[in-house]
DNA sequence: TCTGGGGTCCTAGGACCC
DNA sequence: TCTGGGGTCCTAGGACCC
């Protein structure tokens, strides 16, 4: 048996811009999505307004403005580095470490350690992240990892302490009576609605049930949910692998009806996946290309994706070829006078370089375009994103999506480093 | 006018093989 | 009268997560 602990940033992207910006600190405060769309982070404050997560924006854009609420665009490149701050402080406790999440990580400690043990480690690690990257954490502890994310959202609900443990059992069943299923972690809305059906709405209505018939309406996914809420640990701590797609796909800021203004942004989306793909040493045997139009009628909304895969006959990471293959998609996919909305690529069914096989008959030719495709990494690196770009890409970017409201880059850039002024 | 983006895992069904 | 069965691989789609 070992215990599993879930830390979890508070409000993370809030607390971020909070960080830089302390005068927000008692104020109600949301994040948006990329393209401002909606929104996926509130404050406390917020919360209390009634914004929901994932609203659209459009709908509380009024609300905002009357009680006074601070609204900022999503700042990934800031997000991602105090990320990696919390990380690194949390993975001083023990090499038993996973970052499950942006803003959460799962611990796993043995059960020679006592219970006490574990509490006080934990009030310590909560307490070190706050001295030392400024983010308030809550932390929850259980058997397993499903227990841990019931723990985790208790000790939100009073973050004064911030800590919850359900390692007893007379605890766990007292908790479990009033825990919606719905908000169990693997539970979504349709999984919910079935299991309401026969007469489940809390998680110890689930965990009653016999695993047997869990599994035979449900699949195995259902039964491990009944057999981690038991106690009885299924899942361990993943241990980090390369990834299997890489992606990237956007909204425009407008709509595009232009077949060479998509042509651009798709190539633009094709070489930010393929930069992701050379950082992790990667190669893609299959690009998917989609575009999306959005259509309104009648108060309802209409989304029609068109899309398509082009395997390659060898696995590649080179920009220029995949560029092409994407344009070669497009244009079968491209239909004139739709207004396309949305796109993307996707790599599929990648590759590792010690599994990349080369090519009997072109010889050195790869070598030497792989070489090229580095340095243009390594120039972009060193002198700023799109120093040397591709001409496919265009230079107008006029799709690019909206994100009016962003704070600064305070500690990637050194354009964006806070100033502080001695009186 | 206006609704994100990037992932993972599982399952069912078809094609194919012996 | 009676017309196999087991295995693998692939793909599409569904469901979930943050």
């Amino acid at each position: 048996m070992s215990y599993f602990i879930l830390a979890d940033c508070n409000n993370f992207y809030v607390s971020c811009e909070r960080l830089f910006n302390p005068k927000i600190e008692k104020r109600p405060v949301i994040a948006l999505s990329q393209n401002d769309g909606c929104v996926i982070a509130r404050s406390q404050e917020a919360k209390l307004l009634g914004i929901k997560m994932g609203e659209p924006y459009f709908k509380v854009k009024n609300l905002c403005q009357h009680s006074n609420v601070v609204v900022f665009s999503s700042n990934y490149q800031l997000y991602a580095d105090i990320s990696e701050r919390v990380m690194n402080v949390l993975s001083q406790a023990t090499p038993d470490f996973e970052i499950y999440s942006i803003d959460e990580a799962f611990l796993k400690f043995q059960d020679h350690i006592s219970e006490n043990e574990i509490l006080q480690e934990s009030f310590a690690l909560k307490k070190l992240v706050m001295q030392w990257v400024g983010i308030p954490i809550s932390i929850g502890i259980g058997p397993t990892k499903t227990l841990a994310k019931v723990a985790n959202s208790l000790a939100k609900k009073n973050r004064e302490v911030g800590v919850f443990s359900l390692n007893s059992p007379q605890i766990r069943e007292n908790v479990l009576k009033k825990f919606p299923i719905e908000d169990v972690w693997g539970i979504g809305s349709k999984l919910s609605k079935r299991l309401n059906g026969i007469g489940v709405y809390s998680a110890s209505d689930f965990v009653q049930k016999d695993p047997y018939h869990i599994r035979k309406i449900m699949g195995v996914v259902g039964e491990r949910i009944l057999l981690e809420l038991q106690g009885i640990a299924c899942l361990n701590l993943e241990i980090p692998s390369p990834k299997k797609s890489i992606s990237y796909t956007r909204s425009f800021g407008k709509k595009i009806t232009d077949y060479s203004e998509l042509a651009e942004a798709l190539a633009t989306f094709t070489n930010k996946a393929s930069i992701k793909l050379r950082k992790q040493n990667g190669y893609t045997s299959a690009i998917q290309v989609f575009v999306e139009t959005l259509t309104y009628e009648r108060e309802r909304t209409y989304r029609q994706q068109y899309g398509m895969i082009k395997p390659f006959s060898k696995a590649t990471n080179d920009t220029v070829l995949l560029i092409k293959a994407a344009k070669d998609c497009l244009e079968r996919l491209f239909k004139p006078n739709e207004k396309y909305n949305r796109g993307g690529v996707i790599f599929l069914d990648l590759a590792s370089e010690e599994t990349f096989v080369p090519d009997l008959f072109l010889g050195d030719i790869d070598s030497k375009r792989n070489l090229a495709m580095r340095t243009v990494d390594a120039l972009n690196a060193r002198f700023g994103k799109n120093t040397v770009f591709f001409g496919a890409m265009g230079v107008n970017q006029t799709w690019k999506s909206r994100s009016e409201m962003k704070s600064s880059h305070n500690t990637t850039s050194w354009n964006h480093l806070p100033v502080v002024y001695a009186k």
